[in-house]
DNA sequence: GGCGCATGCTCAG
DNA sequence: TGAGCCTGCGCCC
């Protein structure tokens, strides 16, 4: 479930098993061959997730740039490494020789797996928007985009340009959860309904954190939809509109419903979320 | 066991 | 706008 919340487990993970360690690296597959010797037997210093890009520092200024796409798996484990099975880019080895205990990670189907510099990270990460995921993250930078902006608040909020780290699923939650129509444009949006939609996204992302895994029916918001929620309705379903198109809405009894908005599923309650009129009429 | 779809993004055209 | 990435899951035999 590649949203923001598993790249920054994914980061800690790998920070937790391998930090301070000199590690092994190859591509069993063969496609990150040459840039994998480039790092094989040196000191990985730490790992970092930004939105939904993932940076493995190596000593030397050179960072391995993951980003998983829509399938990619970086699995890391304790253990002794055994046979790659699959398609592995990149298996980062610690082998026990340091008297930690022996450590491995394969990644398989990464929409990118490269090395770069710390100057190339930053020409990078410049191009993203606030990560709910980093203390130190500006909200009101997105709000500036978002404000002057005429696409549907439901793009926006996909656009990793704008924010980084939302998927499709915390887009379709954090709309139900404030009743915000997503084809509504970004400009439409009052400051106050951002903000509290920004506090809201810190809240689940680091919930999701915390579980693993995405629960946006548990996570309570003052002033939010969520506490009117009777519990028991939602059927320990943790999404209220994810996926959820033809099902009946957990909070209003209306059909759930779907339609593709740049490229991707959209799900939204019709009564819980109204269609937004201009004051202009239309 | 096979099929289609999926939490994402890039690049060709 | 569509293909590619080439994994994993749920669903249907």
């Amino acid at each position: 479930m590649p949203e923001g919340h598993t790249l920054f487990r994914l980061a800690s993970s790998i920070s937790a098993h391998f930090a301070g360690r000199v590690v092994s690296a190859s591509s069993p597959q063969g496609r990150f061959a040459e840039s994998a010797a480039l790092i094989d037997g040196t000191l990985l210093e730490t790992a970092e997730s930004y939105g939904k890009h993932l940076f493995v520092d190596f000593e030397g200024d050179r960072q391995v740039h993951v980003h998983l796409g829509l399938y990619g798996k970086f699995a890391v484990q304790d253990g002794v490494a055994e046979d790659p099975r699959g398609q592995v880019r990149l298996r980062l080895v610690a082998d026990g020789s340091d008297e930690r205990p022996p450590a491995y990670g394969d990644l398989r189907g990464a929409t990118a797996c490269e090395l770069m510099t710390r100057d190339q990270q930053r020409l990078l990460l410049d191009r993203l928007g606030p990560d709910p995921l980093r203390p130190d993250a500006d909200w009101t930078r997105a709000w500036a985009t978002v404000h002057r902006s005429r696409a549907p608040i439901g793009a926006l909020l996909m656009d990793q340009k704008v924010l980084a780290g939302v998927g499709n699923v915390y887009r379709a939650e954090v709309l139900f959860r404030h009743r915000v129509d997503p084809l509504r444009p970004g400009s439409s949006l009052r400051q106050g309904t951002f903000e509290q939609m920004w506090h809201d996204l810190v809240a689940l992302m680091a919930d999701g954190v915390r579980r693993g895994r995405i629960d946006t029916v548990h996570v309570p918001v003052e002033e939010a939809l969520v506490g009117r929620v009777p519990q028991a309705d939602t059927d320990g379903h943790p999404v209220y509109v994810y996926r959820r198109a033809g099902e009946a809405c957990f909070v209003c009894g209306s059909t759930v419903r779907t339609e593709v908005l740049v490229g991707r599923n959209l799900f939204w309650c019709p009564r819980c979320q109204p269609r937004f009129r201009s004051r202009a009429g239309r």
